[in-house]
DNA sequence: GCGAAGACGCTTGTGATAGT
DNA sequence: ACTATCACAAGCGTCTTCGC
């Protein structure tokens, strides 16, 4: 293999070769050597075509998409932002993302980890605007999304002034399309199927306060709750298995006689089934739990989890589509609604009430939705 | 069918000029 | 004589246009 060597700071280090030496090693103008390897239509003498193909795969020539952006082309990157590694739901989003790029874009997608950290965000943000990417793709900003909100606004408008598309997989009170789950409907999708079960205390650990989503979700659960007569003791937490244990310890020593317990997010409910469980607790005979994404937190905990199938990774899609679209250029796009539905696992149980109080008895769970 | 040249956006290097 | 500032040119790799 011939290597273009450069003197760098002493050392003798090899250079990528570039379309220039395929060029000149296979005797060829600059411009032949772009129209074969980029196989352009523009008709070029098979002789030179094998000659090209020849030094380029002689010299191991690999396409600049720096040079090439340069020229004014398109990146071929999106950006992603996601929450938090650990947590599962980012995973299935990252991992639907990114493949479908490649798949149906033929694109890469740079992968940041906001580790749950505004300020983290933001700079993020400026990072992946100074690598020019084609677009990027809010998928973090579940957990404190108000005190830096002026900055990623910010951030936000600079963007798109650079034509830089930006979508979101949460409402987050930015003027950029939204492609989620509506979660009101959520709310009221949980609420229905805890009153339709006979459910009438509940203890709820939802997601951080100051989160729209959150807080869209919760205003509709309480207020059909509010008006079926259930009881509810609400603590809003982090959304980590961690937080979801001390949350079931708190809320069994605040409010010991609730029959449910309904969790803002899968990895909530799965620490709140281990605590519960490690306590002696019947899950569901005694306390029934109810999680949130259909992650695999939910099969994997014991008994498997009722949750609601957040189709994240649709969400996701949608918005990598959006982005890489003509749509996407003039920035006229409210989103899609994902549509969300009820998985019934094993951790959530009818509640019985014929001879009065006192002798209710769980059963399978019944969903009208 | 082919190749020279220009354009893209940014950084780095160079030379001219002004100020101390 | 030295330093600071500014303007301009060159270079990076690729793609397209235009002329031969």
């Amino acid at each position: 293999m011939k290597w273009t060597t450069v003197q760098v700071a002493g050392d003798k280090r090899t250079k990528n070769p570039t379309l220039n030496d395929v060029a000149q090693s296979a005797g060829v103008s600059l411009a032949t050597a772009a129209r074969v390897l980029r196989k352009s239509n523009y008709p070029v003498d098979e002789t030179l075509k094998n000659k090209v193909e020849a030094a380029a795969k002689l010299l191991g020539y690999v396409p600049n998409m720096v040079a090439r952006r340069l020229r004014g082309g398109k990146q071929g990157v999106v950006g992603l932002i996601i929450g938090d590694m650990m947590d599962a739901h980012y995973g299935i989003i990252a991992e639907a993302v990114t493949e479908r790029a490649e798949s149906a874009h033929g694109n890469f997608a740079i992968v940041c980890n906001m580790q749950r950290d505004p300020l983290l965000e933001i700079k993020y943000l400026h990072r992946l605007l100074e690598y020019r990417v084609d677009g990027i793709i809010l998928a973090g900003g579940g957990f404190d999304q108000w005190t830096h909100h002026q900055a990623l606004t910010e951030a936000i408008e600079e963007l798109k002034r650079t034509g830089t598309a930006v979508a979101s997989l949460m409402p987050r009170g930015l003027e950029v399309p939204i492609f989620s789950a509506d979660n009101e409907a959520i709310g009221m999708t949980v609420a229905k199927f805890i009153v339709e079960n006979g459910h009438s205390k509940i203890g709820i650990l939802l997601g951080p306060a100051r989160n729209e989503m959150t807080k869209l979700r919760m205003q509709a659960l309480t207020s059909h709750l509010s008006g079926c007569a259930v009881d509810y003791a609400i603590a809003n937490i982090d959304s980590t298995a961690e937080a979801g244990a001390i949350g079931a310890a708190e809320m069994l020593a605040r409010n010991p006689d609730f029959s449910a317990l309904i969790c803002g997010s899968d990895a909530i409910a799965f620490g709140a089934v281990n605590h519960l469980r490690a306590e002696g607790i019947d899950i569901p005979g005694r306390i029934s739990v109810m999680g949130l994404g259909n992650t695999r937190l939910a099969t994997l905990s014991s008994p498997r989890l009722t949750t609601v199938e957040m189709n994240f990774a649709q969400a996701g899609n949608a918005a990598l589509d959006f982005i890489m679209s003509e749509d996407a250029a003039s920035g006229q796009s409210p989103g899609e609604i994902i549509p969300h539905s009820l998985v019934i696992g094993d951790s959530f149980a009818r509640i019985e009430t014929p001879a009065g109080p006192g002798s209710e008895r769980a059963e399978t769970p019944r969903a009208t939705d």
